[in-house]
DNA sequence: CTTGACTCCGTACTATGGTACAGGGTGTAG
DNA sequence: CTACACCCTGTACCATAGTACGGAGTCAAG
């Protein structure tokens, strides 16, 4: 199965320009070109597409998904490497999901404490994520 | 317990121009002035910083963290309203959270099978989303 | 009472991730 | 053959989220 370059931005709901902004920053190349210099993609680029949108979607920059996109066991990859970047990816995933838990709470008890008819005029959102999760990357001097 | 614009940088690990710029799009208002014009925050100021840096993380935007902000039960906010836009939000979160789970899943995978030394040339990442979720239909802009 | 670190404001610049032309070629139905 | 939708390259522009810079005022230590 073939598609065109519209038929493929179409299919996943992004622009042209996108796709071939994408091509520039060498993330979905075409599997092959007509003699008339038309772009021809496999089901194998809307799937890899579909992933680029979705990862986004996550909060991983493109540059984090070129990434993603590059693990992969293979002969010329030497497997402690591969794995090493795996696992670095995974524990960022993980620390994603947890964030996403505390806020998931927070709303939880937000539309609780709602439906009790208690008004909490201070913010409790801020409140999810409670106990900094170390988010100042080795810049942290004394404080004072 | 009070603290400068530098002190609240340092502390969260922000450039002191990040935090003017998120007053200008008013989402972090100093507690206070000195009467030399000197911003003043109170750890109240350092906790919704720290909830901003986290969201973004968690790929919500600020136009977004902007609205997690403002949920909240109050005697001016109707219960109903809160409560939908708590459920949007919600929503969203728990389908970034099965979006993470399968992600991680596939790496989990990718490092099983390095282990054990399967060579898969065809990038096994692209699988992680299979059924298309968060697919754009038409051409609604993406919820970075 | 000076010096150096810190702050103010305004403006300008940067990086990322797209989008939009312009000017031209391609492909196919009528 | 012509119309029309589609594609090509190149360049310019846009929004978001910062960052940097300049000139000036503030504050505390020495």
């Amino acid at each position: 199965m073939t598609l065109t370059i519209g038929k493929l931005a179409k299919e996943v709901g992004v622009n042209i320009q996108t796709i071939r902004y994408y091509e520039r920053r060498k993330l979905l190349t075409p599997t092959d070109r007509k003699p008339s210099g038309y772009r021809v993609y496999d089901s194998e680029a809307l799937k890899r597409l579909r992933f680029i949108k979705n990862a986004q979607a996550l909060g991983f920059a493109l540059q984090e998904i070129t990434e993603l996109l590059n693990l992969r066991v293979s002969s010329t990859a030497r497997c402690g490497d591969v794995q090493r970047k795996a696992q670095a990816k995974l524990d960022q995933v993980k620390d994603k999901i947890r964030g996403l838990h505390a806020l998931d709470r927070t709303l939880l008890a937000l539309i609780r404490s709602c439906r009790a008819g208690q008004p909490t005029d201070r913010c409790p959102i801020v409140q999810s994520f409670e106990g900094d999760r170390g988010r100042n990357h080795g810049k942290r001097k004394t404080t004072r």
